[in-house]
DNA sequence: ATTATAAGCTAATAATCGTTAGCTGTCAAG
DNA sequence: CTTGACAGCTAACGATTATTAGCTTATAAT
């Protein structure tokens, strides 16, 4: 029988640890030797478990394809573009847009598998032409597909003015990716883009609302800065 | 006498394959073997114009630090703060911006060196804070402060409509900031990603233009999807 | 022309790399 | 209790790493 105690969880470890260190040096700064020594066993015990360094790496990669998480996965409300007509977003608020990316900017810093993997993979993307591929889809477009259909629905609802979704869906994700970003060299910014995001999505509802018609004459004459 | 002939000729030429090799695979990844015979020596003759490895890294970002060319080196209009108050960019029209832009990313993508050092410190960002640091103000801060001074002034002047320039400028950089991420690891979607910035430059004008006064009205019945 | 320096080379260094062989103790199944 | 597989270990492998020593050749200054 294939008892899951003892193995199943070194190798799990092993996986772990790698990935660790992976994303903070990279791949080939990173030594079987030192993966070893973080999970605490030698060197040669690892090969009970993985036949090469490479199988270590790409096990990573093969769990975060069953995985398949997402910016959007620490999201609680989910649209699909079918469902998209239905009116669940009449009424959506400055609020609850500001709610759904601090959500979103929490899952992706602060889930430790999430970060970690974005991170080494931000090393090794141009190792070859699947992992810029896996790391664009993922990292990029599916947020943006996933709010182009969520600004198509408030567009047809009425809840927002505009005609191209698509650009929306960019304008609205890229700071977002970028702020996203920025906290994973620099943790220290976080409450700083966590701010600057916030002003980017109220100024956002702000201008694409209907609410807020914005006219010339509104901002005519500003008194100082 | 210093000759400047032979010696800093091939000096110059360990720093451009370095660089080159160093921006596909990364420092750790490439051997000083293979630097030298891309070069057209062999290894132990680097060290007669470096004493290390590290000596030659050290070397190619000591140099970028001379050059200190940003995003913003591509373009050729050119505001700081302090004129930003002079009425140069009334009339700025929405073509002006999109070919700004363009000379942008012409800039960026296809100067050699530039793109090079890029790929080459996104993926060594996460060696130390001094990395993170640079990369977050080369590649992002510079160029939002840029904007964000070019709107102010744009604001004074009334030829867009807006309170907060510093988000303004983050949402106008970020898609373009984004768009030359995808093009370092998927350089075969440039045309692709032009289009988008397109898209999100005429977007950004006629969003902020006074001229464009955009009401629920105007938008209110859309025949079909 | 002489001479010194510079810039290449080969050979060899110690260190570290990923990996294999083979031994030992543990522990669950029979 | 016996047995066998498993998961750790040490020792060692060859390959490759960055680097040094020392020789040679080309070149530039005197």
């Amino acid at each position: 029988m294939k008892q899951a105690s003892k193995k199943e969880d070194t190798k799990q470890r092993i996986l772990d640890e790698a990935l660790r260190l992976f994303s903070q040096s990279g791949y080939d700064a990173v030594s079987v030797e030192r993966i070893a020594s973080a999970v605490g066993i030698k060197a040669p015990s690892l090969y009970k478990h993985f036949k090469s360094k490479q199988e270590i790496f790409d096990a990573i990669v093969a769990e975060t394809y069953r995985r398949y998480d997402t910016f959007t996965d620490g999201i609680d409300v989910h649209v699909s573009e079918s469902k998209a007509d239905e009116k669940v977003f009449d009424g959506i608020s400055e609020e609850m847009l500001a709610k759904k990316v601090r959500q979103l900017i929490e899952y992706s810093l602060h889930d430790e598998y999430v970060s970690r993997f974005r991170r080494m993979m931000t090393i090794e993307q141009f190792r070859n032409a699947e992992f810029a591929d896996m790391y664009s889809e993922r990292y990029l477009e599916r947020l943006v597909r996933y709010h182009a259909g969520l600004f198509r629905a408030l567009i047809k609802s009425g809840t927002i003015i505009g005609e191209d979704p698509d650009t929306l869906a960019l304008e609205y994700v890229a700071p977002v990716v970028l702020m996203v970003e920025i906290c994973d060299r620099q943790p220290e910014r976080e409450a700083e883009c966590l701010k600057r995001l916030e002003a980017h999505v109220r100024n956002f509802y702000r201008t694409y609302s209907p609410h807020m018609v914005k006219t010339a004459e509104k901002r005519g004459g500003k008194s100082d800065g």
